[in-house]
Parts: structure tokens; C-alpha cells; sequence
DNA sequence: AGGCGCTTGTGAAGGCGTGCACAAATCGCG
DNA sequence: CGCGATTTGTGCACGCCTTCACAAGCGCCT
């Protein structure tokens, strides 16, 4: 994704220190996208009562290979005891820290459809972190109707209630012809990240982060290994089964 | 102990590619996560009226790098054309056969709530390869109401409606305490694709193939990054910003 | 026919990520 | 106080993926 130049690090100790604004350990990319996966594990660990975890334990609540988890908890400094395990607490803890998520993120979500209603809705985004702070739509039948607790804006006062909310992340889910556009717009309302639902590519300046989920893309990466395996089963002596029935992340 | 149906068509290649189509050239994980943002893209192309399309300006459309692009179409056996490019409609019938999109795909819904009924109605399905065939639930208050025409059945129901509808494909929308329940059901069924959104880790056998789509955790990557770059800003000469703010797609 | 420009397909190199295997570190107990 | 059991942190090797760079192939124009 991106990049700049490695050349010399700037003696960022990852040692630790939270107060403030310290420069990052440069996580591998792969590591940060488990990272929430194992926040998520730990919360379950914690409310089921256990102190510390091996990283046995917390990789197969995480469905990952033990190692890697110790390598990626690595990268973040020490905070495991040998021959002990981690503590439950403060590894949630620093795994918040480093997610940015010790502060409560401002998001705005924008078309309110079909789509938009559901995640108007739902509740992990609170509990994860996040706080939806403001709804968006072209349509002006639906400004002004109240969601959850927020009324729908038109997208026009996006620009404003950025600014005045400090969002820093805007969710898509318009029509795909549209989403660009709406890019365009929480770019220039000064959002640097943007989770987009829209089956489309979106272009963006550098420094703005886009990650998109589709659905149609899931379920096709599913049929492909669908047909694989239908044209094995009808393969002579074929071996009973492929080795790696594996959970996939849908990230990797 | 699951298995096999799939009765009509066996193996037909569509269009003219000679012999044997049964073996599959075992395409890199990586390649085929692409090959759906390439067939969108293709079909852009081609109601925009575009007969061929060059690697350059398809892995423009698509998001990626061209070199990328024509590696991965050279795995399933390319058919482009050197000095011009690639014929749009015979790549999209090529890929749509590689991803097994030639046969419409059922795919059943389990778990009407707030994100169930936006995906029953979300007409991405159907123009993609897809068909809902059936939605279950296990609350007795939402049995028997009608969403977009399919009755909502009860989840006891589902071994018995897999094997009639030919099932091959399930997608969970229930709460994650519930979810590893109705894997277990869907495996029992005969069903060997699972897309979950439910934020858990599923266990299944070998030769069932998980995908998960987790919201909270993109934007909690998302807010890495967005911490990342806080103190990066805060970092004294610091450039203004990341050279490559590219597309990174979730399945990564 | 021949030359020229354009585009594909791919060899090769480098980077990244994974997983093994083990040394180092810590705890509990005798 | 020392020893064994346990578990972390990591060096290393391997394989996958990406990217560059270029020869080979194709069509068009002269
Ligand atoms: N419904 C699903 O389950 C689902 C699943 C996966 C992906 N998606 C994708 O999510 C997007 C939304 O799907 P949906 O089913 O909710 O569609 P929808 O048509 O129900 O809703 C789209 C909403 O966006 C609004 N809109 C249109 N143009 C706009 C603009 N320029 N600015 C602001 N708002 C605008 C519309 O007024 C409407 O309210 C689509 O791109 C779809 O492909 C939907
Ligand atoms: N709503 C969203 O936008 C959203 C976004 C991302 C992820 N999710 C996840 O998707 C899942 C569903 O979310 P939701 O908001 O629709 O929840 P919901 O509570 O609105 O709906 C859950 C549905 O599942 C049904 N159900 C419960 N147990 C069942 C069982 N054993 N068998 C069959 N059906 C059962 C319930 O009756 C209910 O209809 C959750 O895991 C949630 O975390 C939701």
C-alpha cells in the first residue's frame, strides 16, 4: 500500500511510553490486519474470566498458527511472561493503543439505503471502538428521517459536520455509480479513510486510505473453490479430500 | 461426510477452448481474489462499449499493477492478443467459467435481522452469479414473513431444503454467539462454502471452505492507519504524505 | 514486403510472510 | 537454592507474491 522510504529508521524505541505522539514501530501489514482478530479473542477471554493466555490459547481462540501470534505480538514489544503467558488485560490494552482505539473514532456513514439502515444499526460499532456521528443522503425523502437516535443530513452539509464532528472516517454505501463522488467529497472534507461497500475502484489522493468490502467478491472466490472441488470429486481416484480445509481471513 | 451433489452439466467449457477442462491449472490464492474485481471491471468495459481492452487499461480499471494483471491472466491460459489486448467478451467468459459463474449458484440466508434483511434485498446477488433460494431463521416471530418474495423457514428446515435447492453455498447473519450452531447445520447439510458475518472464528471440517466479512475489524485497521498517520504529522519535517494512497481490497 | 510501434507473456530478482525449532527466561516446588 | 516444567521471543529457511524489464508476437502503414 504505501510506503516511504525506509532508510533509516528514526530511533523510535518501541519501548513504550503511550503518552504521546511516539513514532510507530513499522507493523507488518499482515500483523496489523490480525491484530483486531486477536482484541476480539482477548475480550472474550477476559469475560470468560481468564487473567493470562498462552499464545497457544490465544491463537486457536483467534484461528491462527501459534508462532505467528507470538510474532506478531513481538513486533509490539514484550508484554508476555515466559513460561507464564500474557496478561489478558494489558495485552487489550496495548493492542487498543496500538489500534488508535483508545480514543473513540468519530465515523460518518453515507447512503442510506438498504444497506445503510443495517449499519445505522448495528452495535459493534460502539462497542469496538467507534461512534457514528452523523448520516448522509442525496435523496431528499430521506433527510430528515431519524435513525437510531441521528437525523439524516443532506450530503451537501457533509462538509461542515466533518469539521465540526472531527471525522476521521467515512463509510460508503451508495450505488456504486455514486461513490466515487462521495469520495470526492469526504476527501475534501478532510476524512483520510474511507471503508467503501460500493462495488467500485475509488481513486483517492495519497494519504487517504481506502478498504472496500464486497460481497459479490466473496461469494465468487467461494464458487471458484466450489467448482474446484466439484471437478476433483469427479477426478479418478482422487485423494478423499484437500488437506487444507483452512478458515480464510477475507483479508489476506 | 459431506457431499456431493451437483448433478447437471458436467463439464462443459463454454465457448470453444478444446480438451480437457476437468483439471484446474491451481491458480495462486492471490490471483483468484483478483479474478472478481477483474470480471467487474471487464463488464464496465464493455457496456461502455469497448470491444478489447489492454492489461494497462483494465489493471487501471481494476485497481492494480498491469505487470499483475497479465501474470494472472497468463495463469488461466490468456487469451490476449499481442499489439492489441485482450477481447472483453471472451475474458469475461473465460474468467466467469473459471469462477464456476456459468451455473447460477444457490446460496441460502441464515439470520433475518438487521443485516439479513438488507442482504436479501440487495439485488448484487442475482446480477453476479448468485441466487437467494432460501432465508431461515430460528425466532418463531420472524418464520413466515415474506422478504423479496421468499418466505422466511424455520432453521430445522434446512437439511431438508439444502439437499431439495441444491444448496452450495451459505451465508450466516445471525449473532456470533449462534453462528458456530449454524455452521454446524450448514456442514450437516451438505453445504461446503460459508460466508461469515458473524465476528467469530467457525470450526469445520476439512473441504468446507470459510470466508468472513468482519466490519469492525476494517475499520479498526482503518484506524490504525489513521494513528499511524497522526503522529507521523506530529513528527518534525514531516512530509506532507505517503507516496502511494492505493486501493487495498479486504480481501487481502 | 518490410519496417515500426504497440502489447502480451514471462524469466529473474527481490521482498514479504510463514512456520519450525530452539535458546532464553520465568515460575513453582522440593 | 537449584531444578524441571513451561512458555515466550526469534533466527532461519522456504515458498509465495510482486515487480521490473525485455524478447516475442501482432497489426498497420508505407
Ligand atoms: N444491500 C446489501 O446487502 C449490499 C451488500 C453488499 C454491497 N452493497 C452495496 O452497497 C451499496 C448500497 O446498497 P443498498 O442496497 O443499500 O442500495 P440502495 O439503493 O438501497 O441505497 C443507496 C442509497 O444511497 C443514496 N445515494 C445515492 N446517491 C447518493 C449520493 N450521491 N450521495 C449520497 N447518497 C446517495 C440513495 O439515496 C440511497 O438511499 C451499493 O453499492 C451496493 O452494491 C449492498
Ligand atoms: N447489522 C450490521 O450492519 C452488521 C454489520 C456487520 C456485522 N454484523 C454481524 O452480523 C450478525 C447479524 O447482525 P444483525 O444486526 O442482523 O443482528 P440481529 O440481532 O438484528 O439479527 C440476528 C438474527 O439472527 C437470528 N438468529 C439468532 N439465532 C439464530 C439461530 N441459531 N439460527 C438462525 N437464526 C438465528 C435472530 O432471530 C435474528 O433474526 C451479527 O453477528 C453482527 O455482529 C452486522
Amino acid at each position: 500500500m504505501s510506503q516511504q522510504r525506509h532508510g533509516s529508521t528514526p530511533g523510535n524505541a518501541p519501548g513504550d511510553r503511550a503518552g504521546s505522539v511516539t513514532a510507530f514501530p513499522d507493523l507488518p501489514e499482515a500483523t496489523i490486519a490480525r491484530l483486531p482478530e486477536y482484541l476480539r479473542a482477548l475480550h472474550n477471554l477476559g469475560e470468560a474470566g481468564a487473567d493470562t493466555v498462552s499464545s497457544e490459547g490465544l491463537s486457536a481462540a483467534a484461528g491462527v498458527n501459534s508462532a505467528k501470534l507470538r510474532k506478531d505480538l513481538s513486533h509490539l514489544g514484550s508484554y508476555g511472561t515466559r513460561g507464564v503467558g500474557y496478561d489478558v488485560a494489558l495485552l487489550i490494552e496495548q493492542i487498543e493503543y496500538v489500534l488508535g482505539l483508545d480514543q473513540r473514532r468519530a465515523v460518518c456513514l453515507v447512503g442510506l439505503g438498504n444497506l445503510g439502515h443495517a449499519l445505522a444499526g448495528y452495535d459493534g460499532f460502539a462497542s469496538r471502538g467507534f461512534k457514528i456521528v452523523a448520516l448522509f443522503d442525496a435523496d431528499a425523502s430521506k433527510v430528515g428521517e431519524e435513525i437510531q437516535g441521528l437525523i439524516v443530513r443532506h450530503i451537501e452539509d457533509l462538509g461542515r459536520v466533518a469539521v465540526e464532528e472531527n471525522i476521521a472516517i467515512g463509510v460508503i454505501a451508495t450505488p456504486a455509480g455514486a461513490a466515487q463522488a462521495v469520495a470526492d467529497v469526504l476527501v475534501d472534507a478532510g476524512v483520510t479513510s474511507i471503508l467503501n461497500f460500493a462495488p467500485c475502484v475509488l481513486s483517492v489522493p495519497s494519504g487517504v486510505d481506502v478498504r472496500k468490502v464486497d460481497l459479490a467478491i466473496e461469494l465468487q472466490i467461494l464458487s471458484f473453490h466450489e467448482h474446484r472441488k466439484a471437478s476433483l470429486t469427479a477426478l479418478p481416484g482422487g485423494r478423499s479430500a484437500a488437506a487444507a480445509g483452512n478458515q480464510e481471513a477475507v483479508g489476506s
